[in-house]
DNA sequence: ATTGGTGCAAATCGTTTGCATTATG
DNA sequence: CATAATGCAAACGATTTGCACCAAT
């Protein structure tokens, strides 16, 4: 999505400095598609930096967060990174938990786009960002979950 | 809402017990529209129940949320509890951390349907229930803060 | 040379769990 | 009466914090 040229002139923005563990950790989360969770980020990353640790990674994402990078979404169990700041939908499945975005028709940003509007023109309250899960099954956990039944006790 | 004789009869359809301390819970939070953390729960009824610990809040809640009564909405620091399942847009302010419904223009409403049919004819994601948030600065912090803005440093 | 970042360990705190006692159906 | 719920205390685990050492500017 974004090279690391662009990468350090968006880091140099906001971030006083920009170490090779911040790129990495911000070239994972930005260019990942799964929501991913600290614990995932970590495992990604400590192929090229052994000693990094969750305090590093969680201090980043931080940083990231603060500069308008990506938004933590929180969740009852722990928190996953969402690099898509575009008004979009996550379907959230509730037996995997996976996270994906849904199938990006142009439609879905406007309405979610007119639905900020509609907010801004009707109260003064003032909108910065936004967060629009659908939580559900799957087709696969949805699938499972149906030829469980026929098995079932 | 919900007048204490149809709660019981909600309960009954799913927990197995109806106790005094249920109902409490179940009228505290099902009758609120600020979105009460546990901790807000408990202080609204240890007035009736002083010897109510908050495990058995945390247990009643999830009960109230398998029944689809509420929905919990993690947030960063701790939950909150949702009692209006329809679809509607929560604003989140990011300086008081007031929780409040979007002003229930009906159209609102049909905008979150419609999103919500829109991804199920697309896609065999089969959505349950719909989470949407809107973060920023509510009226009251707005003001707060320009206000802040020429007084700072 | 300064200042902020990383890595490590300890602390925090919301939430969960185990179990004895009590109350519902 | 049988069984599930409550209350209490301990456990858990994600996230945060403090600090010494190291690196970016």
């Amino acid at each position: 999505m974004l090279n690391q040229q662009e990468l350090v002139e968006r880091m140099r923005e906001w971030a006083v400095r920009v170490t090779p563990q911040r790129l990495a950790i911000a070239e994972v989360v930005l260019n990942s598609t799964d929501h991913p969770t600290v614990q995932q980020i970590y495992e990604r990353v400590k192929g090229h930096f052994p000693s990094m640790t969750l305090a590093t990674i969680y201090s980043t994402l931080g940083v990231l967060q603060k500069s308008g990078l990506i938004q933590e979404l929180p969740f009852q169990k722990q928190s996953r990174y969402e690099p898509n700041m575009e008004p979009h939908v996550n379907l959230v499945c509730i037996e995997c938990e996976n996270v994906i975005d849904a199938d990006t028709d142009p439609a879905v940003h406007d309405v979610v786009l007119g639905l900020r509007k509609q907010i801004a023109d009707n109260s003064d309250f003032e909108v910065a960002w936004q967060r629009v899960d659908f939580y559900g099954l799957c087709p696969r956990c949805s699938e499972a979950k149906k030829r469980g039944q026929l098995s079932e006790v």
